[in-house]
DNA sequence: AGAAGGACCAGTGGTCCGTA
DNA sequence: AGAAGGACCAGTGGTCCGTA
C-alpha cells in the first residue's frame, strides 16, 4: 500500500510529479531506485550530470528500470538493488563528469539546493509564527527528502562542508586545488582533505574565528562549522602563537602561516 | 561515597568552598537542603534576599541546620527535607519580600545571574576552541548548578523569561504592573499571565517580530522565545491584520492593538 | 581500496505533572 | 489553592560503521 508516502507528501503542497514518482518508489517493493525517487523541479540538473551507460548496456527508463549493475540481474521482479549516488571525483569547474561518478559542480550544486530548501523551511515557519531555523538542521533534510531530493542527506552534506565553505570564500583557490588534484589524479579523499588547510589560512587572518568567517559569508552561514575545521583552527592558533593558549584571539595581524 | 561529586566539580575549577558544601549536600543523605548546596560567589545575594523566620522559632545556621517547616520534625539525624526556593511573590521594584517568599527583583536577578554563566560557558568554550552557545543552554544551567547556584533551573528561568523581557524591554511599564498587581492582592501567577499583553504590544510595533525584539536587546537575546508568546504574537497579528494570514509582516505600523 | 548514507547515540529544548 | 523543579520525551547535531 502506498497510501504513507503518499499521505506525507499531500500535506507538503508538492507536485503531482513527485507524488507521482514517489507512489512508484513505494510500489517498487520498499528499495526504489535514486533516479526514481528524484523529483520535482531539481530532478533536471542531477539528469544533466548523470552521464550514464559507458560500460552498460541498457539503455536507461526514465521513470522505471533500475540502473543495474553487471552483477545484479535481478531486474524483471519487485526488487530493485539499494541504489546510492554515484561517487563525487575530482573535476575542474564546469568540467562533467563522465561514467558513473558526478563532478564537484553538482557536489556545490547540492549546497545550493539545501539553502532553497531552508529558505522554504523559513517561509513556512515565519507564516506559522513558528521558531525559524538559521541553519541547515535535521528539519531542513526531512523537507528535502519529503520533497523528493531524496540524493540529499545529511552525513554526505556534512562531510564536505568546508569544502563548500573553500568555494564559497574564496573561488579561484577552490578551483585552483581541484585543477591540481585532478592533474596528480587524486582521489576526492585526498582533494577533500586538502580543503582544510586553505580555510585554516583564511581563519588566521581573520583572528582564528572560523565561526565569524562563516558567518559573514550569505551562503555559509547556514552551515554548521565542522567540528575537526575548528580543531584545526584551535591548533593552528595555539601553535602559531608560539606561548601559552592563554595569550590567544588577539594576536591575528602578526604571524601569516600561508 | 562522596567522590562523585567532588570530582565533577573538581574539573570546573570551582572554589573549594562550594566543593565543600557539594560534600556536605551529598553526606546528608542523598536530599541535601538548597540552602546547603547553595554556594560560591553567589550565594550572598541569595542570602540577602532570604529573610525568614516571621512565624518560626529556629534561628538559622548558615551552612547546616534545614530550614523546617513546623510539620516536619525531623532535624537531629541525617535526613534533611528536600527544600524548595520560596514561592514568588509580586513585589514593588525595590522591594524586599518577607516571610519565607521571594521578591521580583531577585526573580530578574537570577537572569543576570545566568548571563555571568553563560559568558564563563563562552569563554570557556572559546579558549578551548569549541563551540560556543549564544543563549543559555543546558549546558549553562548544569555549569550553574555545579558552580553550586543549585537554585537555578531550568523549568523556573524559562517559565519567567516574558517576564523578564518585559523589564528589559520597557522598565517603566513593568514597574507599573508590578506596582498595580501588589495593589489588587494578585498572585505571581496573575501577574505572570499579564506580562504576556504589553510584550505583545511591543512585538506589534517591530513588525510583530519578536525574536527581533529579544535579539535587539544584548540581555535578551540570550534568552530563547518561550512558546507562548510567539504564539500570542502569530494570533494577534492574524487578528491585527483583519484579512488572510498569508498577508502578514509588512502592516506593521498601521494599526495599534494597544 | 574508496566512498555513500542508514541508523544510532549522547545530550537538547521544552514542559508536564508528581511534589510540597 | 498556587507554585517550584525533577524528570521525562520527541526530535537534534554529530558521525560511525555496516554496506555496496
Amino acid at each position: 500500500d502506498t497510501s504513507i508516502a503518499v499521505d506525507a507528501l499531500s500535506q507538503e503542497g508538492l507536485s503531482e510529479e513527485a507524488v507521482q514518482q514517489e507512489r512508484d518508489a513505494a510500489v517498487s517493493g520498499g528499495g526504489g531506485t535514486w533516479e526514481i525517487a528524484v523529483g520535482g523541479g531539481k530532478k533536471k540538473i542531477r539528469r544533466r550530470k548523470g552521464q550514464k551507460k559507458v560500460v552498460e548496456v541498457d539503455e536507461e527508463d526514465e521513470l522505471e528500470g533500475g540502473d543495474d549493475d553487471d552483477e545484479n540481474g535481478d531486474t524483471g521482479g519487485g526488487c530493485y538493488e539499494r541504489q546510492r549516488e554515484h561517487p563525487f571525483i575530482v573535476t575542474e569547474p564546469g568540467e562533467v563528469a563522465r561514467g558513473k561518478k558526478n563532478g564537484l559542480d553538482y557536489l556545490f550544486h547540492l549546497y545550493e539546493q539545501c539553502r532553497e530548501f531552508l529558505i522554504q523551511v523559513q517561509n513556512i515557519a515565519k507564516e506559522r509564527g513558528e521558531k525559524c531555523p538559521t541553519k541547515v538542521t535535521n528539519q531542513v533534510f526531512r523537507y528535502a527528502k519529503k520533497a523528493g531530493a531524496s540524493y540529499i542527506n545529511k552525513p554526505k552534506m556534512r562531510h564536505y562542508v568546508h569544502c563548500y565553505a573553500l568555494h564559497c570564500l574564496d573561488e579561484e583557490a577552490s578551483n585552483a586545488l581541484r585543477r591540481a588534484f585532478k592533474a596528480r589524479g587524486e582521489n576526492v579523499g585526498a582533494w577533500r582533505q586538502a580543503c582544510y588547510k586553505p580555510l585554516v589560512a583564511i581563519a588566521a587572518h581573520q583572528g582564528w574565528d572560523v565561526d565569524a568567517v562563516f558567518n559573514a559569508h550569505p551562503r555559509l552561514a547556514i552551515w554548521y562549522v565542522p567540528t575537526k575545521l575548528r580543531q584545526l583552527c584551535h591548533l593552528e592558533r595555539n601553535n602559531a602563537t608560539g606561548s601559552s593558549p592563554i595569550s590567544g584571539i588577539a594576536n591575528n595581524s602578526a604571524i601569516c602561516l600561508y
